[in-house]
DNA sequence: GTTTAATTCTACCTTTAAGTAGTAATTATA
DNA sequence: TATAATTACTACTTAAAGGTAGAATTAAAC
């Protein structure tokens, strides 16, 4: 019942690099060492969000990362579909989900509510929400 | 953000026995085979359950296994907690967790009312509660 | 052009969860 | 007492996630 570690590092990452608005580019060797992130799986966890587009890569001496679009734009749901990490519509809460509407057990309805919540505050925090406040996640 | 197999697994086996009241003692080789688990996993995770003391087990011929406690008296949460699946009250929504009470994150607000309701649900639903509707999860 | 600081790629290693195999121990029943 | 049915134990194998190493590639800077 928890987020796997790239999307928690990944989260971490964008946050961190979302609050040093400053230095545009940041290289990874730096945020492997500042967020203690092993810097080859860092290097991977990059690729990957260069890959999907949440940032750009400039390849190269000087070289680093930074975002593509606005951290307004970038939602926490858009780093967890990354590594399949978010919450689907039809996902049963236990995992199981064989069970159709006709015959629901006792947590069918109840875990609606906070399924509801959850999609909505990973679907509705940005990046800039969840940096911008001056403390490192 | 998923339970662990063990942990469907578990709740759907002694979700099965608690539907079948007439039959008291149920063996491992008709529940993998009613229920589609292997059976040498499945014998595994039944003497984690005896260890724990939610079920108990008769060896030898005509042997099997029943509940302890009634079924009414069993929580999900119980089960969970037997595979460290349950959410905790510190946990941090993404896992992360460094974070204090000062420096919040937007999302710290935001989780409780989820987790609230997730171990509510989870502390309150009992076996009875889930099986007891003739249809198998 | 060469050097150098950086990213990217491919392939491998390690750890943990999931699943399997074989055998010992137990007990009702014939 | 022998047999068959059953759980318990120990150890192994497989699959997936997490993590590491090193060479290849890129491009600024000199
Ligand atoms: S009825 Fe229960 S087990 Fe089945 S999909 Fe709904 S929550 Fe999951
Ligand atoms: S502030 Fe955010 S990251 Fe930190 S513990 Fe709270 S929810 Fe988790």
């Amino acid at each position: 019942m928890q987020l796997s570690n790239s999307s928690q590092y990944a989260i971490r990452i964008l946050a961190y690099m979302a609050d040093q608005k400053d230095s545009e580019l940041m290289n990874a060797t730096e945020l492997a060492e500042v967020l203690d992130i092993p810097y080859k799986f860092l290097a991977k966890i990059m690729t990957e969000l260069v890959k999907v587009g949440l940032v750009v890569s400039i390849r190269g001496r000087e070289g680093g990362y930074k975002f593509e679009k606005k951290t307004s734009e970038i939602m926490v749901s858009d780093i967890l579909d990354i590594f399949n990490d978010s919450i689907k519509d039809e996902q049963c809460v236990l995992g199981i989900g064989f069970c159709n509407g006709m015959c629901k057990c006792a947590l069918h309805d109840q875990w609606m509510e906070p399924k509801h919540l959850l999609q909505k505050m990973f679907r509705e925090s940005s990046l800039e929400d969840i940096a911008g406040r001056g403390c490192k996640i």
